[in-house]
DNA sequence: ACAGTATTTTGGTCTTACCATTATACAGGT
DNA sequence: ACCTGTATAATGGTAAGACCAAAATACTGT
């Protein structure tokens, strides 16, 4: 009898350890005893509550934090976030690495999102929203000479256009795709074209969001959207002055 | 001289070393040297290579594998994936949880993505694309009384629909959100109303995508996904026989 | 040549130890 | 009494070594 029953009553299951802690996190936020900015125990007390090592729990803490979901800082301890703006970064980076995902197709995803999000702006932004939005138009104009700057802003108000649509998944994902397409719009950004022409287009879709004219607002960032990507190639496929690296084979 | 500027120009977290490990696993898949389906190099070598002990390579293949970027199996090694099917989930999930997300949201980020996806669909569709469309419309025809399999085809006929568009990162989003609503829609489906005129609804779509008529194409889902919504909304609200833990406020 | 077994490879976890940073408590000077 | 600087403790970050479990591979006997 050469039976041994060693997978039969394994006291736990010690495989996926790290996925049953990311569970264990979930639920406690799904009953609330965790929230947005809620102190995590210390990993010492964390650990011997679960029964398991230190080093286990650190992984998935790593993990979550890799994510964006926590935030450890050393001497003070582990909190959850308040904001999730980048939670999205990671996974929607590897995505494109693996996938070779083109810029236009960039181009595109942020065009259906933001095209969905600015007729929902523009039936509920509030004088908040519309406040901040107009203020990053002006942004824009102070920083013509100012790339970088000028950038910021520029971001900055299709931000906070998509915002003002209150659906804050969508808005996640707009952020994460905007910030992808930023990487790439810095390497042309200083001969860009038609600065005062985008200035022209947010001021119009400014106004048709404050005005509550959904449709008009939808064609008009189109537009823009597709502009800005002409823009965009136009200047990809111009030979720069100072190239770097662009290594033929 | 006590000056020290020790918060004066930080606001990212120093890079911890496994963040440099991740970004590491990216360049090697933007040189090429890795891509889908690529076996890593064992840990213990992998660990020695970049001059880190083992746990700590392993903290940063563990974060990237609980997203689905990589996939361990003991005995044989660690792989890229070669799909991203769930990559979004897990942030998904937290930013719901985080976030209180409610349901009504959810419907809307779809109906945002998809009613963009179905346009394009309409433009672009192959005729294998069709052809998988057409057969989840089929598979719902034969499952009417298996609620499970029903909505499995109901699913699978949404995201062919959103894949015949060709646009990856797009898909990945409606995937995951679909995911998260199918949670949700599994404690009404058994009641669920509606399930013939459900059938309807797609065979006319994929009608209209098969015919290249984007705008129709489009309409036709924004109604079959406002209907729904209803759907749902009423089999939410209404008492149901086993209601469990509905909590009245 | 085949089947079964033994060995090796490889990922998964634990224990222990030490380092770095931050917060807190304490002592000293003003 | 208040402020300041320092010492201590708390807490996250990394490393090293060992052992376990699962899978693939090599080996051996028939």
């Amino acid at each position: 009898m050469s039976i041994h029953f060693s997978r039969s009553l394994a006291p736990i299951d010690r495989s996926g350890i790290t996925e049953l802690v990311v569970q264990r996190i979930k639920e406690l936020l799904q009953q609330g005893e965790l929230k947005a900015g809620s102190r995590l125990p210390p990993e010492r007390e964390l650990a011997e509550m679960l029964s398991i090592s230190r080093p286990s729990l650190r992984t998935a803490l790593k993990a979550l934090s890799l994510m964006g979901i926590i935030r450890a800082k050393p001497g003070a301890g582990t909190y959850i976030a308040q904001s999730l703006p980048e939670i999205f970064a990671e996974p929607m980076e590897f995505m494109t690495l693996i996938h070779k995902t083109a810029t236009p197709e960039l181009f595109e995803a942020r065009r259906i999102i933001e095209t969905g999000l600015v007729e929902l702006a523009a039936e509920r932004a509030t004088p908040e929203h519309l406040k901040v939005i107009a203020a990053e138009i002006e942004g824009m104009r102070k920083a013509l000479n100012d790339p970088e700057k000028y950038l910021k802003h520029d971001v900055a108000f299709h931000q906070a256009l998509a915002e003002a649509a209150g659906n804050k998944v969508m808005s996640g994902v707009m952020s994460t795709v905007a910030a992808l397409l930023l990487q790439v719009r810095r390497e042309t950004i200083a001969r860009a074209s038609g600065k005062k022409d985008a200035i022209q287009w947010h001021e119009q879709i400014y106004q048709a969001v404050k005005n509550g004219e959904a449709r008009r607002a939808k064609e008009l960032l189109t537009a823009h959207l597709v502009a800005a990507e002409n823009s965009w190639e136009k200047d990809f496929n111009s030979p720069a002055k100072k190239s770097k690296k662009l290594h033929g084979k």
